[in-house]
DNA sequence: TCTCGTATTGAAAACGTTTTTCAGTTATAG
DNA sequence: CTATAACTGAAAAACGTTTTCAATACGAGA
């Protein structure tokens, strides 16, 4: 974990940027979560770090972490937009629908089928974004 | 064309809703384009057929056709809603990044993926969301 | 065709989120 | 330690969306 912060503060420093207080808040807070959060709810969770963390500060910095490619944003369903820091590898959420718990889904056995969609369309695919629904073991039973 | 518009307004009396000059003019505007539509938009291009027609409509309007799955909003990169006509069926969005050119897409080769992804996690999977992003063929040669 | 009740409408205002402006502060190179 | 440019928070502006409310238009029934 903190390996994974030293690592993402170097590359803001190597990218000429400053590792300040609230920069350092917000990533904290986006390290400690599986599920994409609100601005608010990023600033919200990165006061215990940083006290007076302003929601300004929570959009410029999720702007420049989005252009460096280390947060991305995803679609979610009620508030349009969560961020969550990238993960290297490829991956994707299974989302419960009623407690939000979450599982993260390595590979989608999509590759073939992109293909086939780029030789059919003319398409140059460069990403895409799956999310699952349903309902986790527990819910289930309590349904 | 027009009997697609006799379609919808007909689905619209079935389910006791009235079918007025705004919300024909929206349907209308829906029915004009092929990729999904901003209310924003919609409000602009539903003036030609209902001069005064309302942003508050539009907006109305939309939940109403989104509630009998006639719409269905789907997310674009900027301002995160559009609106376009939903076709029958199982279809998923493939997304110019550059132009936001929209080619629909039926099926998804995603079934066997899920079956499995199910019986691992014990998960009942009620859902899925995919959405596409690439350069389509002009964009690439624009680059 | 006309009348009437109700669904529907537009304007205004409220609301929440995101962006801009600006003066003061902080990180870092030297 | 100092200088300075990047960065910050607060306030206000600018959005997109929702709510409220009195006025209107649709369409069922006479």
């Amino acid at each position: 974990m903190n390996d994974r912060f030293e690592t993402l503060a170097q590359q803001l420093r190597d990218d000429g940027h400053k590792l300040t207080q609230p920069r350092a808040a917000i990533l904290h807070a986006l390290l400690q979560t599986a599920t994409p959060l609100s601005p608010a709810e990023i600033q919200e969770r990165g006061q215990t770090y940083c006290a007076d963390l302003g929601l300004v500060t929570v959009y410029r910095t999720l702007e420049l972490l989005e252009g460096m490619q280390i947060v991305r944003a995803v679609h979610v369903a009620d508030n349009c937009h969560g961020y969550a820091l990238s993960t290297p590898g490829h991956t994707h959420h299974l989302v419960c629908e009623r407690c939000h718990a979450v599982v993260e889904i390595e590979g989608c056995g999509l590759g073939e089928f992109l293909d086939s969609l780029a030789a059919r369309t003319g398409y140059q695919i460069t990403g895409h974004w799956l999310e699952i629904s349903g309902l986790c073991a527990n819910c289930q039973r309590n349904n």
